[in-house]
DNA sequence: GCCCAGGCACCGA
DNA sequence: TCGGTGCATGGG
């Protein structure tokens, strides 16, 4: 099979399960090192040898997929385990991981820019084939741009799986229960006093029940031009929400609606892991930034998600 | 007991 | 347009 350059080309159907081919370069483990950075994750489950379960909602009913990578043939066999199993509803599935794992993006394109720069030249060498792992849905990757913003990934993940464990939907499965995020709709019926005892600051409860309103009343969503229409009108809309400041809003640029140029400067991961390659004592002032990062002009999404990643070589 | 961690809104100048 | 402050919890 020719390597795939859309989605159409990608899938093969088969009975009840759908086979998705990937581009080249992709990476299977390095996708995996990224969603089993934390052991609260609640949205999916990565087996010992390496599966991935996720619950779905595919036009408003569930469906619980597995994924699981088939290297000889560069690509990931989704199997349907709860749920309708309809074949359209799998290939809307394929088309969520198509989504999630970034297979749309010219990783070569960036490559060739990093081959020249001193910083991302080890780190594409050692993580080859790592994509931008996304959040497909705008109301997830919001709510967690929020949450993020907490003052410490861990607690932002107990958080978000307090949020998830108590408005989300879920399903059981051979004695396990699988999560999906919280349908805006709910979200929109609270009040923040619903959300303080799940240790939401007041303004951080405000500021998701803020978004879940707009996205449930239909004024915010992926496909509208405001997000479509190019990267700075994207983000004057995005920061118009309470609660998306520049780091939020480049962050769901970065992940959700995969803008390359897409750089949440002022992320504090960011500056250690500049900090760490160049050994420096302090971390980067902005000036030391500014000379980094000219050359990744339109690629500074990709080069934001191999450093983070390089925090943990 | 105290300080600090990260990002945002708000306040006062 | 600023610089300073409060917010949340938990680890050192």
């Amino acid at each position: 099979m020719p390597l795939p350059s859309s989605i159409d080309d990608a899938i093969v159907l088969d009975g009840d399960s759908v086979f998705l081919a990937h581009p080249m370069p992709f990476s299977y483990p390095e996708t995996l090192g990224y969603l089993t950075r934390s052991n609260e994750e609640v949205l999916h489950r990565v087996t010992d040898d390496g599966r991935i379960l996720k619950l779905l909602r595919i036009k408003d009913l569930p469906l619980l997929v597995e994924l699981a990578h088939e290297p000889d043939r560069d690509g990931l066999r989704i199997r349907c385990l709860s749920g309708s199993c309809a074949s359209e509803r799998l290939r809307e599935a394929a088309g969520y991981v198509w989504d999630w794992f970034g297979l749309d993006a010219d990783v070569e394109a960036f490559y060739r820019m990093a081959a020249r720069d001193p910083v991302l030249s080890p780190l594409i060498l050692r993580h080859s084939g790592l994509r931008i792992v996304g959040v497909p849905d705008l109301f997830e990757a919001l709510c967690w741009s929020i949450i993020g913003q907490q003052i410490t990934l861990s607690f932002a993940y107990q958080l978000k799986k307090r949020f998830v464990q108590t408005y989300g939907d879920s399903l059981e499965y051979e004695g396990e229960r699988f999560w999906s995020f919280p349908d805006p709709a709910v979200i929109a019926r609270l009040s923040a006093d619903d959300l303080r005892p799940l240790q939401f600051s007041r303004n951080k409860a405000n500021f998701l029940i803020g978004v879940a309103r707009e996205v449930a009343a239909g004024t915010l969503n992926k496909a509208q031009p405001e997000l479509r229409g190019g990267f700075d009108a994207a983000v004057v809309r995005l920061t118009a929400l309470h609660g998306i400041g520049p780091w939020s809003a480049n962050y769901a640029l970065m992940r959700c609606l995969r803008y390359p140029e897409a750089f949440p400067i002022q992320d504090a991961g960011i500056h250690q892991a500049v900090r760490k390659l160049l050994n420096l004592d302090a971390k980067p002032t902005l000036a030391q930034l500014r000379e980094l990062y000219a050359p990744w002009a339109g690629w500074e999404a990709f080069a934001t998600f191999y450093l983070w990643r390089s925090l943990s070589d």
